[in-house]
DNA sequence: GCCGTTTTCGGCCCGACTGTTTTCAGTCG
């Protein structure tokens, strides 16, 4: 998330606790508007600093949640730093809320009683009441509370925040797989932000349907990949995984699959959304069905008919973010998302000659089992040493491997020429004219000097795709989650430049950078380019990323047309060469 | 503080689990 973005989040939530402590009743609603901001905004990516310059406060007030007021103080931190009702608020408060609320069982109520009794305003103090036995001596605490917190605090200090979808859903799979095989639930299936395919993932949601809900409880609690046990019951169990974040596990009845996939699909926004419309038609929706008011069930079984009662298209879950979606469903312009299945190629691999692991036989053997009809071997150029990039001379040499072995594969896979061209500082290509022009698919990307400014870093992109030779542009933005920020880039002038020069931009599929992610492609959404999504792969399991890269790109809300390796190959091949 | 096919006021999603309680508030998602 970008940096301002987490910040004014976190201002938000900080405020929504300290008017949940004061406890007035007319706030309870003041603190939800404040919460619900907090999350469109975390969810956006985006910057809020950009948002504003292209529109001001217009356009600040169009993200959901957030209104005159909200967008007035959004103004008001990007121009001054700070917002000067949160300031008065501090003085009376100067409490970490947002670091607090990160111990399990830890609010708003609970962090006021600390903080007047005890002093406690941050985790240290917090440490501190604990080791003195303090806490148990207020009204509403115990001696199970001081445990609570203290085991509380362990999981938060070894927690590494946010994890990558990428290293999370394999681990959910496998939990999901082993709790099928158990033979005590009739159907397992992931819920939450991986079924949304997020980038990163706060905890593991899993809906299993069963009529011996205690059973499955047992078995889930007992597994192997459970570190402790956070709360049980017979319907919703929740443990800390080893693998170092939570995971729930929802016990259902089968007959209320849909509402209960629905519901804990999320995200939380969307389902606000959608149990607002249906209280306006006089309904009630929860996890266990659509009911009228008199309690009669209208719909549970399925997704599909749940929205439909509701006068709404059934939305995949990559869309349910509180982006639109909502809106789109009941008017019936739901596109028809990109598929796996759709991809037909991968435009960006290595191979062991640079930094890939894998011969390119090899590679060409996993292409062939990951369904694709052709794939680009892209390897790195000599300007970037530590991948061993190579010169003119040694791509001449690979290319002649390549037309050797693609005359013994007859066309399964077929095998695309082409390299990850380095953009240099000045925006000039890091092989001749003539070299690249000899290649089926030159992919360019930025791989130093990213600390420039914006408009030089802009120029020198521009500067690559405007010399006609560029076929895609890789990770775009050249961020890497938890580990760099994206480059300064202003990606609607790319976008520009792209549309002219008929350069596809990359949708990344590597789990650690997933670049564009969704909301840089929903905010091109008014430019005529296409994208590419590719595994970037460096090894033979590298393919198996691709799905990252299709969730992302449903995200973005894109279709197949909108992407160049959904196309056939020779229809690829002449999009390659600009020809339209 | 947000929001509008009940539109500028008067509503605002809904249920499970826990600890400290004797009927519930706080927290979470």
């Amino acid at each position: 998330m970008e940096l301002k973005n987490k910040e004014i989040a976190d201002i938000f939530n900080n405020i929504a606790a300290m008017l949940g402590i004061d406890n007035s009743p007319s706030s309870k609603f003041e603190i939800r508007a404040y919460q619900r901001a907090a999350l469109t905004i975390e969810g956006l990516q985006e910057d809020l600093g950009l948002i504003y310059g292209r529109g001001g406060i217009d356009a600040l007030m169009e993200l959901p949640g957030i209104g005159k007021g909200l967008a007035q103080k959004i103004e008001e931190y990007l121009k001054t730093g700070r917002i000067r009702k949160y300031e008065e608020m501090r003085k009376k408060y100067p409490i970490d809320f947002v670091e607090l609320s990160k111990i399990e069982g830890l609010g708003a109520k609970k962090i006021g009683v600390l903080y007047k009794r005890l002093g406690v305003k941050d985790v240290e103090t917090l440490k501190d009441a604990l080791e003195k036995h303090k806490v148990r001596e207020l009204a509403g605490f115990g001696a199970k509370s001081e445990e609570v917190l203290a085991d509380g605090i362990k999981i938060l200090e070894s927690s590494k925040g946010r994890l990558l979808l990428g290293d999370v859903l394999p681990e959910a799979e496998s939990i999901v797989s082993k709790l099928a095989g158990s033979g005590l639930a009739e159907g397992v299936v992931i819920a939450g932000s991986i079924r949304r395919m997020r980038e990163t993932v706060g905890d593991i949601d899993i809906l299993a349907l069963s009529k011996s809900p205690e059973k499955v409880m047992d078995f889930f609690s007992g597994m192997d990949e459970v570190k402790s046990i956070i709360s049980k019951g017979p319907t919703k169990t929740t443990v800390w995984l080893k693998i170092g974040t939570s995971c729930d596990l929802r016990v259902i009845e089968p007959d209320s699959f849909g509402a209960a996939i629905q519901y804990f699909t999320g995200s939380k926004n969307h389902n606000i959304g959608v149990r607002t419309i249906a209280v306006k038609k006089g309904y009630k929706l929860n996890e266990y069905g659509l009911f009228e008011k008199s309690g009669r069930l209208i719909s549970s079984l399925n997704e599909e008919t749940i929205y439909a009662k509701l006068g709404m298209q059934w939305i995949p879950p990559e869309m349910r973010e509180d982006r639109g979606e909502i809106k789109l469903a009941q008017e019936h312009n739901i596109p028809d998302l990109i598929q796996l299945k759709d991809l037909m190629g991968d435009m960006h691999t290595h191979t062991k000659e640079t930094d890939g692991m894998n011969t390119l036989e090899e590679m060409a053997a996993a292409a062939g089992a990951a369904g694709l009809a052709y794939f680009a071997t892209t390897n790195h150029t000599k300007s970037l040493r530590v991948a061993k990039g190579m010169d003119e001379k040694r791509f001449e040499e690979f290319f002649k491997k390549i037309d050797s072995l693609n005359e013994k594969l007859g066309g399964r896979p077929t095998i695309l020429k082409g390299a990850e061209v380095d953009i240099l500082k000045d925006g000039s290509l890091d092989l001749s004219r003539a070299m690249l022009e000899k290649m089926d698919c030159v992919v360019a990307a930025v791989h130093s000097n990213f600390n420039m400014s914006y408009d030089e870093m802009t120029a020198r992109v521009r500067k690559a795709l405007d010399t006609g030779l560029v076929s895609i542009l890789a990770h775009p933005t050249g961020r890497v989650i938890n580990q760099r920020e994206p480059y300064k880039i202003d990606l609607e002038k790319v976008a520009e430049s792209a549309e002219r020069g008929m350069v596809a931009l990359e949708i990344n599929s590597y789990p650690s950078r997933l670049d564009l992610n969704d909301t840089n492609i929903l905010s091109l959404r008014g430019y005529n380019i296409m994208f590419s999504v590719d595994s970037d792969g460096h090894n033979v399991s590298h393919f198996g990323f691709l799905r990252y890269g299709i969730g992302t790109a449903r995200r973005g809300w894109l279709t197949k047309a909108n992407v160049i390796n959904t196309m056939p190959l020779e229809k690829v091949r002449r999009f390659l060469a600009k020809k339209k």
